[in-house]
DNA sequence: CTATAATACCTTGCAATACATAGTACCTAA
DNA sequence: TTAGGTACTATGTATTGCAAGGTATTATAG
């Protein structure tokens, strides 16, 4: 889940870390550094994301991850991943009431 | 979320394992007996669940397991938190779209 | 010029979860 | 009494998330 929340975060525009962080803390979702950092790794190497070095106002440059279409298409799938998984829910919400 | 999914279906009635994985996969989610049994003795340990042993026409006995009051508690907090994980997705599809 | 603080990225070790696989125990029927 | 089905259990492995600590770059204060 959090893996698509990143994907999604990333699909409007590209994004460093702590930008990641932070929006997903205004979304309710609290991830620290030692969790975000290998999945954006993982993400990476699984060619999911890309990532190019941009300069900062104030301190090191930063790395901005954003979608390749590999991504694009993963984020698809987990879209139906996730609509499928919401429903089971529901369901046994609704069977086992 | 499989431990919701549990709880969630004990909720009716008590059931032993081949029970629960049967009533999973009719709501589309595949789980195995290397999953579910450690599943399930750890609700016990924790003290969500309770089982007691029944006979069956064919067979050994079975472990009957059902909702404590604990489990129940248990239950309202994962419907929040549930509730809560699927906003969370909401919001990020909207803001990100 | 150096020291400090702030920012950004990375690594390591640990705990929890899910799976594959193999094993044990009980019951029925041939 | 043995074979097969059912039910429960145990072990090893991969993945994921977190805590904690470490490294590197930049700006600012002394």
């Amino acid at each position: 889940m959090l893996e698509y929340s990143v994907l999604l975060l990333l699909r409007r525009q590209p994004c460093y870390a702590n930008d990641i962080i932070k929006q997903l803390k205004e979304a309710d979702l609290i991830v620290v550094e030692g969790t975000l950092y290998p999945l954006l790794t993982r993400l990476k190497k699984d060619g999911l994301l890309s990532y190019e070095w941009r300069e900062s106002i104030q301190g090191p440059p930063r790395k901005y991850y954003a979608l390749t279409n590999d991504g694009t298409v993963a984020l698809k799938a987990m879209d139906d991943t996730w609509t499928s998984l919401v429903r089971t829910v529901e369901v046994l919400k609704l069977v086992h009431s």
